[in-house]
DNA sequence: ATTATTTCTAAACGATTGTTTAGATTTAGT
DNA sequence: ACTAAATCTAAACAATCGTTTAGAAATAAT
């Protein structure tokens, strides 16, 4: 009995989070968000209610962005190597979108390491803890080694990831491939 | 024949530098630094000449901060192990200071990727390059291996020192020194 | 003591921030 | 065709941003 809306709500969500991975949180403006995801402010804060809160979505939309990849590491059953798999696919999908930023998960909890949002403080923390325990059942699976020295591994590999979020905007993707056959090479 | 300063600004530039380091650009306001510095916006502005001045000042305060360890791991000569000692000496610095942040220059670099001043990029980038120089200088001492691999190793240690930045923001002390040995054992 | 010069306080600046509101426009049901 | 409900445009909102300015307070030289 109304009019229809004329954008869908899963793809304008999609055009802000990528301008949020590129320009973090505070340094994008609502204005730049009416031009990027191509409504305006009425039909932005109508849907999302608040800048927060298509910040909120933005980084749901990037955690089902990369779910694919986490599946696909979830079934693989080959250990170390999906770990290394995993990595090449971080770097595919970083070098697909164009950009040079790293893990937008990441950057977001450098950003709001100091403030006082809890709700998306633990919302990063969580996807990089759950990151962790799938990390440390990789390593169970494709190694006989003892548990301490499993941990450490697992924390080793988790630190890395960090690594490849924080060094992806510096180096080249070949430079970072690299950086993956060294860091198994050692294992 | 005038007022004298009530302040020094090598002193205030710190507290500037602390606050920038924990918060960022863009969250930390002038209101902040005034209270932060112990020192009003007349002041800051005379100064530093503007809130950008302040940053650019802040960055110098920090490089200078860790010029002593720089000094101290360009003077080295055991090879590798210098660079090893570099990373508990940079550990040691975040850890004594409290914060849980990672290099400010790397935080720096990530939030103007996508900015255009040139100027704090290029200072911050050649911030970087020189410690690869360092470091790829540092493997020509303590190893035999040839020009190819070493270059490689250096990318990786490179890279290793940003996943540092990036990891002591979500990993404890001791999860980053078990992180340094493991990097190490593999060279 | 007066003057000149500088720093201080504190208020105000215009611009921009995120957010809201009023009214025109469009659609669907009666 | 008319009405009701929702979306659109576009202007305005208060608050905060970085920055500037006017005037009081303080110092050093004359």
């Amino acid at each position: 009995m109304a009019r229809k809306k004329e954008y869908r709500e899963e793809e304008v969500i999609d055009k802000a989070m990528r301008l949020f991975w590129r320009n973090g949180y505070e340094r994008t403006s609502m204005q730049m968000l009416e031009k990027e995801m191509g409504i305006n402010k009425f039909s932005i804060y109508s849907s999302f209610g608040s800048k927060r809160g298509v910040f909120l979505e933005s980084l749901n939309c990037y955690q089902s962005k990369v779910a694919a990849m986490f599946e696909k590491f979830k079934k693989a059953s080959n250990g170390v190597e999906d770990i290394k798999q995993f990595f090449y696919d971080s770097v595919a999908i970083c070098a697909e979108e164009g950009n040079e930023k790293g893990c937008l998960l990441t950057n977001t909890y450098n950003e709001f390491s100091e403030s006082d949002d809890p709700e998306i403080k633990t919302q990063v923390k969580s996807f990089m803890d759950n990151l962790k325990l799938l990390f440390l059942e990789k390593l169970r699976i494709g190694s006989n080694k003892e548990d301490s020295l499993l941990l450490k591994q697992a924390n080793f590999l988790v630190i890395a990831k960090h690594g490849l979020a924080a060094a992806s905007r510096v180096n080249s993707r070949e430079e970072i491939e690299d950086y993956i056959e060294m860091t198994f090479s050692s294992i």
